[in-house]
Parts: structure tokens; sequence; C-alpha cells
DNA sequence: TAAGACCTACCGGACGGTCGGTAAGACAGC
DNA sequence: GCTGTCTTACCGACCGTCCGGTAGGTCTTA
């Protein structure tokens, strides 16, 4: 019954019905967003789009596969090739980034949608997260053994990172001051030097304000 | 008709109604959290509900409100009685990230559900999430005017620091490894004084690899 | 002529919200 | 201290709307 063997055919139209429900989606969250939202907004009613999807959360779990599929595509495997760590950690974020400003790439980020999963393909998506963070972990890590890595818990860290690069999805703007090229390098700047100056640093290092 | 003189007996009972609507919408999303699931939190009917709350949106609006008027006097405040602006700085991330991860706190985040507002109410509330904005970056355009900070772009730098600490909220478990006040001093190194080491950094720095 | 790509029409259910109540208490007058 | 009035804090039943999903038909193309 499943719609499995999607022929060579029909896949270019099953890719639009996938870009347009992601950018929706995006836009106004998952719930939000109506399987008449997706058909009207590709020319179609909810029963035609029908013959393309199984259900709408079948729909948001491919997507969610496909965004996936596309990051360990654009930024995984060709960070591979890339010997030094901090190189690659670099470009990992660099490449990130780009792949959430760049039209259609923004999908990586309704990944977090999860909640509105099933219990199973909640773990499916759940896992290849976890493989995805942990990966990025590893290479934080590697950087603390070479002694190249401030003082920082890597899982921290890690988090740290995913969030200023996911965050982008919410205020980047095509007509923006900036490329989404320059975006991409600012936040690795960010990321890897920090906010402050090296010498600039003793006035804040060491103190800390608590609040009771 | 508005329900707008609410005794101090009534009160207590409110803000129970918000604790509990905030703590569900956090967890589901907006839509995906009914008016029965807030009220049977509350041991209540949703009839029994509406005796407190003059509608769905406004219930979020209010929460929202609520969320920002906490970020102010928790973060904002406190930190204008710091004269040093690195130090400053340091305070305001800090304390925005424990209120992010101590209980009911997490409000903060919610206020980025604006999609589900009345127009009227989503220019209020984006109003006041810019001026926290231009209030943040005006402290990293201080740092810069001193020579203290790196050559980064403030606007991006604000984004990712917000990126950072919202993010939170979706991965910080309370059993978890670190204490809310470490992962707080954790968030704030990083984005102070990034991940690489100073002396570390030719490796990566001056480095692109672009993608076509 | 058969399959693919759609459509119109419809269903069951959930949702936000409303309505007419009512039990329990506060408070006044006698 | 009893009675009648008013208020608060809720409840059960219900309504209109919209949503995900389906059944069955029609048009097009190879």
């Amino acid at each position: 019954m499943k719609a499995q063997r999607k022929r060579s055919a029909n896949k270019d139209r099953l890719a639009e019905v996938y870009r347009a429900a992601a950018e929706i989606i995006l836009r106004k969250g998952y719930d939000a967003t109506s399987i008449n939202d997706i058909a009207n907004a590709l020319g179609m009613t909810k029963a035609g789009l029908y013959h393309y999807i199984n259900g709408k959360k079948e729909l948001l779990f491919d997507i969610m596969n496909f965004g996936l599929d596309e990051l360990e595509e654009e930024v995984i495997a060709p960070a591979q090739s890339i010997p030094n760590t901090a190189a690659r950690l670099r470009f990992i974020i660099a490449s990130h980034a780009r792949l959430v400003t760049m039209g259609g790439g923004a999908i990586t980020i309704l990944v977090d949608e999860i909640t509105a999963l099933t219990p199973a393909q909640n773990r499916k998506i759940t896992r290849r997260k976890r493989a995805h963070f942990d990966r990025l972990r590893e290479v934080l890590n590697k950087l603390k053994s070479e002694g190249m890595l401030q003082d920082v818990d890597t899982t921290v860290a890690t988090f740290s990172l995913l969030g200023m690069i996911n965050w982008l999805s919410r205020w980047f703007k095509h007509d923006g001051a900036l490329t989404e090229e320059q975006i991409a390098e600012e936040i690795a700047n960010i990321a890897l030097n920090g906010l402050l100056r090296p010498e600039s640093r003793a006035a804040q290092r060491g103190l800390r304000v608590v609040r009771d």
C-alpha cells in the first residue's frame, strides 16, 4: 500500500512538493500548516496532493530525512577530506550556516518539529540527529586533545554551535545587508575566536555575578 | 465586559493558569496544545478555564508579555549597575541563560511563537523583542568603540548570542551533568572567548573553503 | 486502453468558544 | 442566627468551523 516506488517521471514533481511543503512549514510551523495550504501553493487541491503523499506526518518525516541527507552530503562528507582539525571545524560551521541560509536548504531546521511525528518516526529522526551531534562533538574533542581548544565543555559547546546556526533561519533575510557567504564567515569567526579580543579579556574573566 | 479587574484572591490562581499553560505550550507548541490540555492540567474543564482567560491567543500574548517582563526584570535592569562593559555583557549572557534553564523561566522562548498572534499582538511583542535586541547590540557596539571587540559584525553577533541562549531550552535537562549555573558560565565563556585558543588560530584563520 | 494525474464531494472528529446553569461562600438587614 | 441577595468559580452540553483523510469520477498522455 505504501507509496514507496516513485518513478522518475513522478520524481520531479515530488521534489517540488517537498520543497513547497518545507517552505510553508518552515514559515508557519507544522501544526499551523494545513494540507490545503500546501496543495494551494502547488496549484492543486487537497485530494490531488494526496496522490503524492501518504499523510501529513509521513510528509514531515520525509522532508526531515531529506534535510538530514542534504546535511550529510554538503557538510559532513566534504569535511572528511580536510586534514587540519581546526580548519575542518571552520568548514563545518560555515557550510552548515550556508545550508540554512541558502534557498531550500533551510529544511534542516524543521528537523526539530519532532513532537509532531509518530513515536517510531521520532526515534529514527532523533537517532540521526544524535549521530550528527556526536560527530560534531568528536571534532571538538579531537581539537581538545590537540591542545587547541579553550577550557570549555565540548557538549555545551556543540549545542551552542548548533544553536547559533539553527537560529539563523529565524532572522536571516535574503535582502539583508550581508550575503549568505559573509554571514557564514561571521558566524564561524564568532564561534572560533569569540567576541572579545584576547588582550581585553581580563575585565570579565573570573568575574562572576550571581543572583540569588 | 473584559475581565480586567482581577482581585488578589483571583490572582494566585491566574498565575497558576499562566504557569501551567506556559509549561505545556513550551513542551508541545502552541498549535498542538488545546485549551482542553491546559484545563485538564489544572484539574478543570474547558469552560471553567474560560472563566480566567479571554481566548487562546490572548492567553499566549499574556504569557509572552510575562516572559518579557521577567527578562527585563532579571537581566536588563540589574545589568545597568555594572559599569565595565565587558563584565556587563558577561552578566547579561549568563543571567539570560539562567533564566532559560531555571524552572518556569523558559517562558522567554515562546516569545517566538509570534505567528500565532493577531497582527496587533504580533506588533507589540515584536517591538518589545526588537527593543531587547537593540539594547544587547548597543552593548556590543560600546565594546567595539572601546576597542575590546574582535572584528565581528555586531548584528550577526547579537543574533548568534540569542541563538546560543534560546537554543538552550531545546536541550537542557535538569538532571544533566552540569548545573544551570555551570552551563550559564560555559555559554558566557564560549561566547566571549570563542572555542580556539588564541595561539592556535593560525591553522584556520584566513582559510576559506567554498563550494560551488 | 490503460495508467497517471488530478478533481468534486464528502465524512468523522477535534477544536475554540459559548450558553445556561449551580454549588459554595460573603455579606447585609432584621 | 436566619433569610435573601449577590458574586466567584466552576461544569455539562452544545455549536459552527476547519482539518486530515477518502471514495469515486474525469481528463490527459503515451
